[in-house]
DNA sequence: CAGGCGTGGCG
DNA sequence: TCGCCAAGCCT
């Protein structure tokens, strides 16, 4: 039998849903694939200038296969959760050398894709393979948990379960494309977070929760946690060219394969800076000169930033490479930076305080 | 399973 | 100003 739960909400997504997202305009399997690593925990409107310049960039599976990494890192920065660029040119590497450029069209082949878990590998088989397959991003987690009022926390595995089951019971055998797009859309427009539109809701007669006057218990929160205050110097090296020295992080962890400013441990005093840099970098420094130090938020720590300008009137024992490189603030800025980096190096020099 | 992993908007 | 959290996945 047709479930009414899905005619209901195809019935409002034809005449309130979103049917003109960038991605939507051409739906192959690798506009798609793009589209939802950009859209893992990042809302639609921060993605859709990504998205564009990327796809101009990055035309095909294969063009992304072959850029540098820092290219597609530069085209992730500001972005957020860059192990996501890292995944996703990696993945179009294994597209290209092991499926011959042809996206996989399974669930099971696109989940060994590094990236792609259980709901992006559903997405892209609805969306751009039109074959039914359930998804479960946010959105949809708080719309089912209301309408079938699951209590809990949806990171706890038992929680998780009720809501797969659900959500592969909801999803029908035709319009499977739409249906997607069309629960999505609901969780982002009607059944939003805090105060939902219930009013406009399309499930709202069906609705467990809406009936108990509950959405707010729904779907339950996240147990909280104190993030860690962190504190970091970070030196701007400037030398008598008017280039800076930027370093790539690691591989792996926060900010990771972007490019930064050196750090100093936060023990040193400012007044031992200067002999820091010396020593650490090999270079000859002229006095520090601070600027305003800021707060910055992880997801998982606070990190208190202490920047530090110094002029280079020396170097020794740093050459350009791979770690290492002496550039001017507008090749700089062609790179992939953190956020906080790139406003850093943006806005001119922010008052000096010493 | 729990923790790591960004950033910007919003209440 | 601050905590919460958004189209998750990896280790």
């Amino acid at each position: 039998m047709a479930d009414s739960f899905a005619d209901k909400l195809l019935n409002w997504y034809d005449k309130h849903g979103r049917h003109d997202l960038p991605w939507h305009y051409d739906q192959s399997a690798y506009r798609v694939w793009v589209s939802e690593i950009m859209l893992q925990q990042t809302q639609v409107a921060t993605v859709i200038p990504y998205f564009n310049a990327f796809m101009e960039r990055f035309p095909s599976v294969q063009a992304l296969a072959e850029a540098p990494v820092d290219d597609v890192l530069s085209h992730w920065s500001g972005l957020g959760y860059y192990a996501r660029a890292r995944n996703l040119q990696k993945a179009a590497k294994t597209v290209v050398e092991d499926f011959g450029g042809r996206f996989p069209e399974t669930q099971e082949e696109l989940e060994t894709l590094t990236g792609i878990g259980r709901s992006t590998a559903a997405a892209i088989i609805a969306q751009a393979f039109g074959k039914r397959a359930a998804i479960l991003d946010g959105n949809v987690k708080r719309v089912l948990a209301r309408y079938q009022a699951v209590p809990g926390w949806p990171g706890q595995t038992a929680v998780l379960n009720q809501l797969w089951q659900h959500a592969e019971q909801h999803t029908p055998g035709s319009r499977v494309r739409d249906y997607t797009q069309a629960i999505m859309d609901l969780g982002a427009m009607v059944c939003t977070r805090s105060r939902p539109a219930c009013d406009g809701c399309p499930l709202q007669q069906d609705c467990t929760a809406y009936a108990r006057n509950e959405t707010s218990l729904y779907p339950g929160s996240k147990p909280k946690k104190v993030k860690p205050e962190k504190t970091t110097w970070m030196v701007i090296l400037e030398d008598n060219e008017g280039r800076i020295l930027l370093e790539r992080r690691p591989p792996s962890g926060i900010w990771g394969g972007l490019w930064s400013l050196p750090e100093l441990d936060p023990a040193f005093g400012s007044d031992e800076l200067q002999e820091a840099c010396e020593q650490q970098l090999g270079l000859n420094c002229g006095e520090p000169r601070l600027i305003s130090g800021f707060r910055h938020t992880f997801s998982h720590y606070h990190l208190h930033i202490q920047p530090a300008r110094l002029s280079v009137t020396r170097q020794e024992g740093i050459a350009d490479g791979d770690r290492l490189r002496w550039l001017h603030r507008d090749e700089a800025l062609t790179l992939g930076l953190p956020a906080p980096i790139r406003t850093l190096l943006t806005e001119p020099g922010q008052a000096p305080l010493l």
